[in-house]
DNA sequence: TATTAAACGAGACGGTACGTCCTGTCTTGGT
DNA sequence: ACCAAGACAGGACGTACCGTCTCGTTTAATA
């Protein structure tokens, strides 16, 4: 029961064409320029926003670019449990290895390593990007391992690591670029661990 | 007073001294102040070093720090065959964690993160802080994989990931501090696909 | 044509009471602060008044604080006759420098220093202070020429200058504070011209 | 014994280019524009100067503003007793006069009402500005004063006010623009309490 | 008494300028 | 030839006010 005081704040409302202007000029600044081009002038002078209005709605220009590359992230991901364990989490990876297209991918991983850690908006941001994709996986797993096609793993953050870890340190490192591949790569060598009869076999690719 | 007369050039020779100064106060600011701090007015003037001198030796305080870093990084790595496979692998991934331990390892991402990649520091830093260990790893696993020690992985290089790659996703995602249990944990997860039987038993460890 | 009926407008008349409060933490910021410091968001954020509040009454910033001044100076001066000419013009000046002390006097300089000139405020501000006395002077000075008390002068405007140009003066040269005997020695030194005989004996004073 | 050791001190000496390129483009822009236009930017902008270096020359627009001003007015004054005392003072106030022709003038009393006060420019400002005359007129009546030449006045700096305080004063009330007569009428009803038997005669006029 | 229009406070808006910091280059005199 | 010191042009930072513009809320004359 809260719609009796909606308890609007008194004085003019925030301009919410004013933050996507910017946010839109963020977005082309990264596609262009990337993050280290990002800065709060560059972004005020082409979306046409006063800076003060860029320091109303972030704290600095990392968080904008922060704010700006979550926008271009698929942002819903589809629990899966009629697929097999395989198919299904191949499909996550994928999803996350196409939002890390370049030169998203590698600003992304810049604006992790530069976030403070500690305030809202890189929470968000981690939970965004590192979190979201792998606590779906983790639901569908625990759904697999429930409906009983798959064996529970004897850590599943650790399990959940080697499928997700390789993504980001790929980028980290930089001269390896992700490839179509790597997801069924990575499910398999996990799954080896899991189903360790079915490896016997496809040992000699 | 050189030798055999190896070339010498005119003029006053460049000061070792000076660079070493130099890479003393790095260290100190990154210490104390981080990484973001680590301009080259405030390396000049803790160091009383002259910016151009500085300039000479390093092209940008990004890589003036990564080379700083390198220098905080254990230099090497015997590679150990008298061992057991999981305990030499453990022993590769403990000094690896050690060298990472705060506030280095976020340091070291943050650099990763920014360098450009195609530069010849950068290069080295990459190497010196991502492939040395990785290599010597490998080199490792296939002298036991030679001496029957070890099953042949699927693919050597996933293998690789899943060891290190969790080390740089938990650094870069913040909130999960290296922890000492974590090499054994990798090490369990990723030999559960080599030896499916021996895992059985020793899961209760 | 509408001087008929009153032309009673309809909605909320303005607020006394908004002038008022936004008048007096004028004063209050002019008194502890100067006028650098009396900015529109000042007022707005001392006084309870909202920004366009005030720019309803007041053009900008100056204009607030021309008339905040205004309050503050002795708003009329009486002619006076009875008393002897010189008495008279002394009583003048030192009302006029009674109205500029410290800080106020410099205030008013330096707010007659940057109005415009050619606004309506600016005008009665000038008028306010630099006129008024000057104004009564002359009359009285015509009264005591008529009455045959006082020669006339040669030229009545070099005449007031000398009077109330040294007051405004030493306020702008701002190290020479006004004191006490000024407004004497003024009158004294204009009044030689005037009665020379008396100065002959009187100057050894 | 200062000669020995001029004291160079060490480092790249100032730019006199630089400083001068900045104070031409001040001028220029007080010439158009104003005193209030004359903002760290405007000149940075205009003369190809780094702002940090204005800094370093100038603590702020205002004393920028006050250097310019004092370079467009008459650097010198020549100690004149060869002719009549009243040519003499008058050639002063004419040469005073000229130096506050519009619109300097106006931003010379701007910038004396808004300056601190307390710190070196200013006082170089007053200095260059109210004194210089002023003092260069005390000495030259002295000098009148010991040839016999002119009655000793009862307060001379009472009597230099009279002389120089209307100019200031018809500046800042600012209706009443300067003219090449105020000079001699200025004199003459200075020296009227002097010559007071010169006075009787010419009082008709 | 209800309507209604203007003024109210609050506060976000696009802007301008501030004064600081750092960049990477250069110019000094000294070693 | 290299050094330290430090000034240079440039550019981004984050802040303070400017003067304008919505907002939703009073307030008082009018209908």
């Amino acid at each position: 029961m809260n719609d009796g005081a909606p308890k609007r704040k008194p004085g003019r409302p925030p301009s919410t064409e004013a933050r996507a202007r910017a946010l839109q000029a963020a977005r082309e600044i990264l596609s262009t320029d990337g993050l280290n081009a990002l800065t709060i002038e560059a972004v005020a002078s082409r979306s046409g926003t006063g800076k003060p209005t860029l320091y109303r709605h972030w704290a600095n220009a990392l968080e904008l670019g922060m704010d700006a590359l979550m926008q271009d992230v698929a942002p819903a991901l589809p629990p899966d449990l009629e697929a097999s364990p395989k198919a299904a989490i191949i499909r996550q990876l994928d999803r996350l290895i196409e939002s890390f297209s370049p030169p998203k991918g590698a600003q992304i991983i810049q604006a992790l390593a530069l976030c403070d850690g500690g305030n809202e908006m890189a929470q968000r941001f981690r939970q965004h990007l590192l979190y979201e994709s792998r606590d779906a996986t983790r639901a569908m797993l625990l759904g697999f391992i429930e409906k009983g096609q798959l064996k529970q793993p004897k850590d599943m953050d650790v399990f959940l690591d080697a499928l997700f870890a390789p993504v980001f340190y790929r980028l980290l490192a930089g001269d390896d670029p992700l490839n179509k591949a790597l997801p069924a790569q990575l499910v398999d060598a996990a799954f080896a661990a899991l189903e360790p009869d079915a490896t016997e076999e496809g040992q000699d690719t």
